[in-house]
DNA sequence: TGCCCACATTATGTCATACATAATTCAAGT
DNA sequence: ACTTGAATTATGTATGACATAATGTGGGCA
């Protein structure tokens, strides 16, 4: 034990550079100094003189913030605080073909379980127009999916139209950042291949627990119908 | 209709900036030639020659990619590809205080719908030592929680085991990060104010769930015992 | 007066160069 | 065989310069 916490503790040498330092103490001063939205930062050449390193360091400091959507810069106005995208952020390293595989079965899991999840937020915030859409989309749909690819559009369409209706923006954000993944690890061999594709709860079923009003119901339906996933993973 | 269309076309001049345009090239690069993780990427002087532009601007969007965590750089070595790890990206931006009040109230809901979809995960993963352990921390619970404190403690230890038992990191690490955010949003004001603090389904019910073995009826358990928190959002 | 244009100002964007630093290689020396 | 240390190399940091775009400003003109 007393081993581990030396070790702990050597590895406490601050390997950050310097750059790393400088973006942790810009984003505590701007929470220290309570800077708002819409606020204007101080200039790099500022910073610089401020923080006693060169502007390159402060630039590549305000590069990072940028990046995780803290601020937003415009020539001549300088820097001004934004309300981060979370989504935004991850889009970027949301290659499926940049993660591992562990990873990417993981953010399938993930999706499973938002969406089984959010039965509440749906039973609670539905209108009779989402509903009729929700209709229009089944209506389209054929009787027997002609083409693989046409299947996977109309399950996207519906599921999509459910993820609307929580009106929780970060979350429909999520699932459109999420889609690729799921759906290059549903084609990859990453899980158990595809046994039965037997048909559970259809989308017409789940319109009507939805009609019906009762979350518990359609939180229980969703993951029903969710069951061919479910098998290739558990 | 057509105005729109023009609007969006003049949208799309092109306001990237050279070092937006870099990172998009250099992912691609990477995607295109195959790169795996692990693999060595061409030096800062080598992509500076190939792509035409100065190193300042390589170097630029090089820090991008390693702060999104897709490559890591040492001195002498050069940068290598590395899986990214997409929660330490949000990491940075999850700051209560930098987020506006309505993605606040969005993550907070996120949270709750990810820890009702989990149960199924719960369910086929769970240990018997996973259970003893639990048991464990309820046993450590006070009759009447002393301290509001105190009791967020114990919230956390105990859920924070739940995700835990699933075995999905990356479900570990969203719930790690979402943690500060939710009890942020749980004392501010952007919530109803805490009405009647009812008790529901507790822990050790959860307990008596997840050792009956049925998945249903866990994800209905835990939806119940996160009642509180529903109801100062719906 | 009030509007408009041109110029100055200013802060970020890009470039080039130099040096610092750490990791690796490799050969000399014990 | 092992260590030591210098050379090498790629990233890290610093600095100065110029480009570019947005804003401010003042003079000229109707």
């Amino acid at each position: 034990m007393k081993s581990i916490n030396l070790i702990e503790s050597l590895r406490n040498v601050d390997t950050s550079s310097l750059v790393d330092r400088v973006e942790k103490n810009l984003i505590e001063l701007f929470i220290e100094k309570g800077f708002k939205v819409g606020d204007t930062i101080p200039t790099e050449l500022e910073l610089k003189e401020a923080m006693g390193v060169s502007r390159t360091v402060i630039r590549e400091a305000l590069l990072r913030l940028r990046m995780i959507g803290l601020i937003d810069s415009k020539k001549r106005r300088g820097a001004v605080i934004t309300s981060p995208d979370l989504t935004a952020v991850l889009q970027k390293s949301m290659n499926p073909q940049m993660l591992d595989d562990s990873t990417l079965r993981e953010i399938f899991e993930m999706r499973l379980s938002l969406e089984i999840g959010m039965a509440d937020f749906i039973i609670q915030r539905v209108t009779p127009e989402d509903i009729a859409e929700l209709k229009a989309i089944v209506k389209s749909e054929p009787k027997k999916a002609k083409t693989h690819l046409f299947q996977i559009e109309q399950e996207i369409k519906f599921h999509g139209k459910l993820y609307d209706i929580t009106g929780n923006e970060t979350l429909k954000n999520f699932q459109k950042m999420l889609l690729p993944i799921f759906d290059y690890v549903h084609q990859s061999g990453i899980l158990k291949k595809q046994i039965a594709l037997k048909q559970f709860v259809s989308h017409a079923g789940l319109i009507e627990l939805i009609e019906k009003g009762s979350a518990e119901k359609l939180r229980n339906g969703i993951r029903n119908h969710l069951e061919n996933h479910f098998l290739r993973i558990l």
